[in-house]
DNA sequence: ACAAAAGTGTTAATCTTACACCCATGT
DNA sequence: ACATGGGTGTAAGATTAACACTTTTGT
């Protein structure tokens, strides 16, 4: 068979990481070509021997200097043909999270520009990326309510106000303390630790931690989490 | 920017249909190269000026003469370099149902060899397609739950007991008749039409159409269409 | 003593589950 | 009259939603 295809394939990510009840995305400047000083995803195009997720992680590390805490595929661009006015380009776009204490070593990425924007703040972005933010931010949406991947944007031992803020803010609404405190209780996958918060006013709190391994027992055998209030 | 890069691109649509209380799959005898004679699913390379719905769409046309009810993306496979012995592919699956009133007219493919398997007798699947179908299953499986595409899988105006069987069928367990029933009428989205079942025995029962227009209106308000049962 | 955030229970309403008998037709 | 599948209601239990006051600390 003879095969001519003139097609890239490319990978990005979308890096979420949260802290100061705010929802942020790990955004990098380019530095050459037409879209140079443009704000774009971490991403670049996939070699030829190696796997959709090895680019990923080497573009993550490359350009952000970070390691995620999770990860998965999001969805394949390639409905908008010219997307990149260079060529044709279809990418894969990954969905990230990181613990949120690492928002701060923003500093460290020596060789690109990287940069966190609140979600609320965003600049212009190159190419579909702003298309690609938004189907992940729906993604993060949908899947903080039936697995439990909040734990991954936040430190090992987190206040539980800081869980439910979390909840609030990025799924933009209210929830009732108590019964979101008695819910996520219920499920026993979250644990007290002897630890108090360092903070500065109010009553100390507890900090708690998420045993992943539990929640992994759990859910083999059918157990489903699920938070969604009104 | 030089950028030499070798991967090919390619889709590939996992076609589900059910009839006669059997969910299949739609199956393409490959007539050419190494793998001739295997079984795979219908896909191929996309072309440099297609998009990649585009692509799925007319390999669904020229391989298997069909025009599916639903189409999603379901995931891109490109983690595993050596899928394709000839070279490296990376393709974007797609996740298709038809109405079962298609299944009868498989006779009309005729360049091809297509055929319809029950998802419980598949012969040996060429390349990784083994894997991209059990994806595809996980997928119809949970999306069923939340998502009111079982429809898309029955004819216009099916029986009750016909949707009661697919949701039993492929979600592979026991459902409650009446509460199952109750349920789905409470949603407001399934109407009665004037017609009967051309059933041979038992009492004559009502044909029922799903009303797409008003799940979209609901759904737009909030409404969350959710079957889950013990 | 006051400000600030943490911690904690109860009740009504809703939703889910479990369960069995009669009905309309064809043979 | 019988076989076959269609059609229907109720009650107990579980879950969710709504709601406000007390506790502990720092200043």
């Amino acid at each position: 068979m003879k095969l001519e295809q003139n097609i890239k394939i490319a990978v990005d990510a979308i890096v979420f990481g949260y802290a100061d009840n705010h929802l942020s995305v790990l955004l990098i400047k380019q530095k050459f070509g037409e879209l140079k000083n443009q704000w774009a995803l971490v991403g670049g195009f996939v070699k030829d021997n190696e796997t959709l997720n090895d680019a990923v992680n080497r573009e993550l590390k490359e350009e952000a200097g970070i390691k995620v805490n999770y990860l998965e595929q999001l969805f394949t661009f390639g409905d908008n043909i010219d997307r990149d006015p260079r060529f044709r380009v279809i990418s894969v776009a990954y969905f990230a999270l990181v613990n949120s204490t690492k928002l701060v070593l923003t500093a460290d990425t020596d060789a690109e520009d990287a940069k966190w924007f609140p979600i609320k703040e965003l600049p212009t972005l190159a190419f579909d990326h702003k298309d690609i933010l938004n189907t992940a931010l729906l993604r993060l949406q949908n899947k903080l309510t039936y697995q439990p991947i909040g734990f991954d944007l936040l430190p090992k031992e987190f206040l539980f106000s800081d869980l439910e803020n979390l909840y609030c803010t990025i799924l933009e609404k209210e929830i009732d303390r108590r019964n979101f405190r008695k819910k996520i209780l219920s499920f026993g996958i979250i644990e007290e630790t002897d630890n108090f918060s360092p903070k500065k006013s109010g009553r100390p709190a507890k900090l708690f931690r998420f045993n992943k391994l539990k929640y992994n027992k759990l859910a083999k055998d059918g157990f489903l989490f699920d938070i969604n209030f009104a």
